[in-house]
DNA sequence: TATCAATTGAACACAGTGTCTATTAGTAGT
DNA sequence: ACTACTAATAGACACTGTGTTCAATTGATA
């Protein structure tokens, strides 16, 4: 949607006023700040106006109401997942079992709970249970559902029947289980911790003795 | 916490008054309603009491705000899966390996399926896309983490680990997944259909060849 | 019937929303 | 450096929903 346009000297339709990107900047900042502080459901527009120095017109100018400003924060995040989310799905069953028998955490998961990290107080403030009802299921479909379809085997991957619909559905919110618990727990565990951890519990039957 | 009082007639603190059972049903039910009709968020405590034909003073003579109502009702429900809950933390390993083996469902997993059918609108608005972040979470907590520690290995049951944690988070989310997908598909599937679903995800192991 | 309690209808101040104005000030392009 | 443009400002606006209070009324209890 929003593609970052680079000052083509010609065809530019609009070139972005630094005013502009100065208060979007600004009133970002100021709701990931209030909403990790507070809450999302108790903050208004104008306490982020207010901690964004910043008109409560300016901010209708660039967002219809909040809901708009997070829905696009979260957007740019799970947009930053893609590459990882890409990546992810060249992986095959083969990697990820060599992987576990090592216990060497894969590269690209470690990489996958450093950025989650990175963005550790938003995730808290929009997963949490003050947060938006809407993310969850949206961070599930683009990364967990790409996770479940690289380890489901081959043979089921292209099939159409509802159990395995449900069968992914089961391991996608799995893996968004031990996410949410990671963030919501204060993020304790080291990435790569986290990245044997995800990578163990793919291989693990219920009921069927584990070595700790 | 709110035990139904039979009138002994001694000993009795406050026999309810026929009005307020009248008017806390009506609230209940003009709120049930209007949350399936029209979504949690956009219904205001107006709207609930023009439909429950009371006064907004009535309301807030029976709850503190339209949070409490949800939460109230949200209880309701779980207390009622507490039964449920507790013959199924009953259940072993061997019970489950061999209703798996047969495919026969498990007449409590069939209960637990056609117990949450009977609130389905309920669910439906409450864990839907404009729902309450909250309740998820707790109906994870109370039903699916019974499950999983049910088919939890013995050897782990009392471990501590924090390994153990994931373990049962990325299980009782699994479930939580399922049923999820579940009620908002439609809830399409039969219970006995679901039953026989969720106990067949027990004894998968990812990238394992399943029977369709 | 007499007492007690819940419901009613109406009013209240309050907080937040979203829109719109005239005015000011910063920016881009020539 | 000038000009034309455009964003930001401060303030006002009507509106919706909230939560509280009150006297008057109605219904229940015993």
């Amino acid at each position: 949607m929003e593609a970052i346009q680079e000052q083509t000297p010609e065809q530019v339709t609009t070139s972005p006023d630094r005013r502009s990107v100065r208060s979007e900047y600004a009133i970002r900042h100021a709701c990931i700040d209030l909403m990790s502080e507070y809450g999302l459901d108790v903050i208004t527009v104008g306490d982020v106006c207010k901690r964004a120095d910043v008109t409560r017109g300016t901010f209708y100018n660039h967002y219809k109401d909040k809901d708009a400003l997070v829905r696009s924060l979260e957007d740019e995040l799970l947009l930053d997942l893609r590459s990882i989310q890409q990546r992810m799905g060249q992986l095959d069953l083969g990697d990820l079992a060599v992987a576990v028998a090592s216990d060497e955490p894969l590269d690209i998961l470690v990489e996958l709970f450093d950025y989650l990290r990175s963005k550790g107080s938003f995730l808290r403030a929009v997963m949490g249970e003050h947060g938006d009802i809407t993310f969850a299921p949206r961070l599930r479909d683009a990364v967990c559902t790409t996770i479940v379809r690289t380890m489901l085997h081959e043979k089921y991957r292209e099939n159409p029947s509802e159990f395995v619909n449900y069968y992914v559905a089961f391991f996608a919110s799995a893996y968004l289980g031990i996410i949410n618990r990671w963030i919501n727990t204060g993020m304790k565990e080291s990435s790569k911790e986290m990245a044997r951890i995800a990578q163990r519990l793919l291989f693990i039957k219920p009921g069927e003795p584990i070595e700790l």
